[in-house]
DNA sequence: AGCTTCATGTAAACTGTTACATGATTCC
DNA sequence: GGAATCATGTAACAGTTTACATGAAGCT
């Protein structure tokens, strides 16, 4: 249920179409909440019978028309409801861990390869959070509110890639010097 | 599918029951892939059906009797195949961090206390990781193959609840000092 | 002529969670 | 007498992924 959630935050903050959601989900709030836009739409029209969103309808010259959503009076409370529920952390699930600790049933090499690769995706990521954190956060000591709130996510993003760097890079060296040895 | 490969890992180190594996899935293994034993006894069905595992049913003393699965030749292949095959890292989706970008639209001390209870919760999940390396891998120094392999694994989940540690002390500190102001 | 963007959806398959269900033994 | 452990499952529901589906405008 906390795709619906995430859609209440976003749209609290700026009204928009399911597409254009989907856009903010490729983007902004991808880094701590990913969808996409056929889970968007579904959980749209989900939340409009429950009554916490309205649509309207908007007519536009030389493009399809579109509904923007926004929140109404009941999805503001129910945001705020969820907002105080307590919720633990998921259940860990890592298939580079599982590869890992099964290494020694294929081909290292191959095993090798594949963190490697995860070691430049999770670079790539963490350069992209922290190209956002420079271009939006440029004075991030008088930050307050909902701005703060907004880099305070972007921090743990940058925190969570570069944990996830300096892991494959312990692995990538622990096997080679393994393979070699 | 991957639950059916973490399972064939742990039968490919020890042979077990699904009562067995369950128990591992709550301890060792538990660590980098969760699962209940709904999901262990419906994944071993089917990878029965696939020929991966072989089930043999031993009876015992004044204990119910228990199916005790192994890898067959067929399983061993397909391990090997899947460990060879690249696979993404799964989508991001942290909750809390969607509580933290939208404490704005509820109680800021609310989420504040959410966020203190976490850190808790990956302060003891840490040092039950780390209890497990001093207890298993005194000297990581000289580890190679399998062992080195269960270690690297580990060492992933002790540098995530760290980093998570790490993220929740900033977030308390910049909510307090935000409130106080 | 073909690719990207805008714009919205349906449907099937797969995966995961929660609740229900049973029954014996062992420990306090 | 009651709780925990051993041992195995079914069923309903919730959520996610992947594939299919349509159609116009603008750019190269």
């Amino acid at each position: 249920m906390s795709l619906e959630y995430a859609i209440l935050v976003s749209l609290q903050e700026r009204a928009g179409s399911g597409y254009e959601l989907a856009r903010r989900f490729d983007k902004s709030i991808g880094y701590f909440w990913g969808a996409s836009h056929q889970q968007i739409y579904r959980s749209l029209k989900r939340m409009v019978e429950l009554g916490w969103v309205s649509a309207d309808e908007v007519a536009q010259e030389k493009r399809p028309d579109k509904k923007v959503y926004r929140v109404s009076d009941s999805g503001t409370a129910e945001l705020a409801r969820w907002l105080a529920e307590p919720a633990d952390p998921p259940t860990v699930r890592n298939e580079l861990s599982v590869k890992i600790r099964g290494a020694s049933y294929g081909e290292i090499e191959q095993v090798l390869a594949e963190v490697r690769r995860h070691r430049t995706l999770h670079a790539e990521r963490r350069a992209v959070y922290q190209a956002i954190e420079q271009r939006d956060f440029p004075d991030r000591t008088r930050l307050s509110g909902q701005p703060l709130h907004q880099f305070l996510v972007l921090s743990g993003g940058i925190r969570t890639e570069q944990s996830m760097v300096d892991w494959c890079d312990e692995v990538i060296a622990a096997l080679e010097a393994d393979a070699g040895s």
